[in-house]
DNA sequence: ATGGCTGGTAGAACCAGA
């Protein structure tokens, strides 16, 4: 008996702006679930109907105003586990859920850390470290299987973004951002499933600029949207897959969506 | 040539993203 299971994570940049190309993404590749960051809404604005048209009839939604705001629909049954703050103050930036299957789910945005990566300088580049030192302790205490995607606003190896030189001290790409992210993969061995799938030094990136006049020509890109599997997941998992497509469609997000099969 | 763009919300000479 195989059972195969679809799972997708994008950071849309506000779900309500961009729903349409959101449905274009479900019809086209039709995951069992959708991870979403950056909804950009409140749970009562959230466009739950567009979701349950097209299957997606059980979702969580983690939502604030303004800003932020994760989201996990599916269409297969779920039920929430927890939301938690790593943070410490009431973003909304995660929510995880369990299946049925007893795989746990967790659906993270990372902060940004503004533009200087000195914490006493930028208090948002302190707040990132001190969300990622939390989210090592977590880590360190996970016993159930899980998987982690999102948006971690990290791109850690040399060869995830287009110039390792020039973005050496640019927020994303800083040696203590990369240091503190490999602190968090070895407290759980988490398997990057990305580079799991498409191994260094190949290009892979999930995130391009918009302020680029021709973001594909200049092909400047990060890879800062991940998923990490346990072990005993990662061993599940067939495929997967980025869609950088999706960077060309009519009113892109700047991040693409990532997907990984499994089959349990 | 990274900041040149983008959305939300208010009604900005804003904030946040990364």
């Amino acid at each position: 008996m195989s059972d195969t299971l679809k799972i997708a994570s994008w950071n849309i940049n506000s779900v309500r702006f961009r729903i349409e190309i959101v449905e274009r993404f479900l019809r086209e590749e039709a995951p069992d679930i959708l991870c979403l960051q950056e909804t950009k809404t409140i749970n009562d604005t959230f466009p739950a109907a567009a979701f349950r048209q097209l299957g997606y009839t059980h979702q969580i939604l983690h939502g604030q105003p303004m800003h932020h705001g994760v989201a996990i629909v599916s269409k297969i049954p779920m039920r929430e586990d927890d939301r938690l703050d790593w943070q410490a103050n009431g973003e909304a930036r995660h929510v995880g859920v369990r299946l049925e299957n007893g795989l746990r789910l967790e659906n993270v945005y990372v902060p940004a850390g503004g533009d200087v990566p000195d914490r006493n300088l930028n208090p948002k580049f302190g707040q990132k470290l001190d969300f990622l030192a939390r989210m090592i302790d977590w880590s360190e205490n996970l016993s159930v299987p899980t998987l982690l995607v999102g948006d971690f606003n990290i791109a850690p190896l040399e060869c995830d973004v287009w110039s390792h030189k020039q973005l050496l001290d640019v927020v994303s790409h800083t040696p203590i951002e990369v240091e503190t992210l490999g602190r968090m993969q070895a407290a759980h061995d988490w398997v990057d499933l990305g580079r799991h799938f498409v191994p260094a030094p190949e290009r892979l990136y999930t995130w391009w600029s918009y302020r680029a006049k021709d973001w594909a020509a200049s092909d400047r890109g990060r890879r800062l949207d991940h998923m990490w599997a346990s072990k005993d997941v990662a061993r599940q998992a067939v495929d997967h897959r980025i869609h950088e497509a999706c960077r060309s469609w009519l009113k892109p997000s700047d991040h693409i969506p990532i997907v990984t099969e499994f089959r349990f």
